[in-house]
RNA sequence: CGCGGGGUAGAGCAGCCCGGCAGCUCGUCAGGCUCAUAACCUGAAGGUCGACCGUUCAAAUCGGUCCCCCGCAA
């Protein structure tokens, strides 16, 4: 089929190429425009552009999406469908009614649950034990349009949201093929979307991740491992903010101290009180260091039992 | 010219302001104590103080140039 492939992280890129892999004719990417990124502010490209570019396939990056020069070469590709992975838009009904067939996109998670920006995210900051990948034929509302497949994953105990979206890096690809094979050979039914079931996964902000030691120990071990590798979950040592990257949930049938206090240090980390339970705190990031194991900032900062955070 | 922090033993840091023996916690190794241990005691190994240039009797420390890492902001 002919395919316009809309997308701009990476799970897009490794959809991208597993399209082109299958032998799919993919005739266009369409991906956000260069942005300054980093320190230096220099500019950098979305992954699926450069991926696009190395395969000899036509890349746009519309500042406007309603431009008419745009659409119009759009339209002369006479592409089948379109395919939108984190493209980071909403597309308009007069985009979406290009391909002969419909659009589709590929959404992380079992919609109607967790629409918007943030779904991955959202799914382990609620202590989900399963989420999934969704493919649903677009309309112009968010995540609204009808599902065509789902899949299924499973959400382990320690999973993080870049280990889970490691996951659907690697299995979204084959869903995706064998969706799109399907609607070739017509072999789809829309199911509707049960809008009163519907929430949403709103983009994440900074301060999501300032951590409340006073809330459960499990609580706060999904804000961890949810907010990788952004915002994350922070707290403070005197000024400094000190990400915490990775940490378990402890057990302690008495716990003494307070919440944000240090109970014990250990040979793999230390532990902080919580609310209710604690934490073995694993792995550390210190405004203006570098990561480090939980063990190596014990001993650089001579941190002591009884410290308490903020 | 966006703001700021940093590079010192295998890890993490102090020392720099005010130049004068290379330090701390952890780890490693050897030994001791112990019913035992991740605890405790004794000892040891391990360094181009990011690089180069300059100032000085003397530079981790002062001045200059460059390289690299990180946070904020965007």
């Amino acid at each position: 089929m002919k395919i316009v492939f809309f997308g701009s992280d990476d799970l897009a890129k490794e959809n991208l190429e597993a399209l082109i892999a299958s032998g799919q004719r993919v005739v266009a990417c369409v991906t956000q425009p260069d942005r300054p990124k980093g320190r230096t502010l220099q500019l950098s490209s979305p992954l699926p552009k450069e991926f696009a570019l190395k395969n000899n396939i036509e890349v746009f990056q519309p500042l406007d999406l309603k431009d008419k020069v745009f659409l119009e070469r759009l339209r002369s590709f006479e592409a089948d469908l379109f395919v939108v992975i984190a493209y980071g838009r909403i597309l308009t009904d007069e985009l979406l009614a290009i391909p002969k067939i419909f659009s589709i996109n590929l959404h992380t998670s079992l919609l109607p649950q967790y629409r918007g920006a943030a779904p991955i995210q959202w799914a382990i900051l609620n202590g989900e034990v399963q989420t999934g990948v969704s493919i649903i034929k677009m309309n112009a509302q968010l995540d609204e349009g009808d599902v065509i497949a789902q899949k299924i994953m499973t959400i382990d105990r320690e999973e993080n949201a870049v280990s889970l979206k490691e996951k659907m890096k690697n299995q979204s690809p084959p869903f995706l093929l064998d969706t799109i094979q399907n609607i070739e050979r017509g072999e789809f039914c829309f199911m509707k979307q049960d809008h009163d079931k519907a929430t949403f996964a709103p983009k994440l902000t900074k301060e999501m991740g300032r951590i409340d030691w006073t809330k459960e120990a499990h609580v706060i071990h999904n804000c961890i491992r949810g907010l990788v590798p952004w915002p994350n979950a922070y707290t403070y040592v005197e000024s400094k903010m000190l990400k915490i990257l990775q940490a378990s949930v402890v057990e302690m049938e008495q716990l003494g101290g307070v919440p944000g206090e240090i109970l014990a240090i250990l040979k793999d980390g230390f532990i902080v009180r919580a609310g209710r339970g604690a934490l073995l705190i694993k792995k550390v990031h210190l405004e203006s260091s570098r990561l480090m194991d939980a063990k190596s900032f014990i001993s650089g900062y001579k941190m002591k039992v009884g410290f308490r955070f903020r």
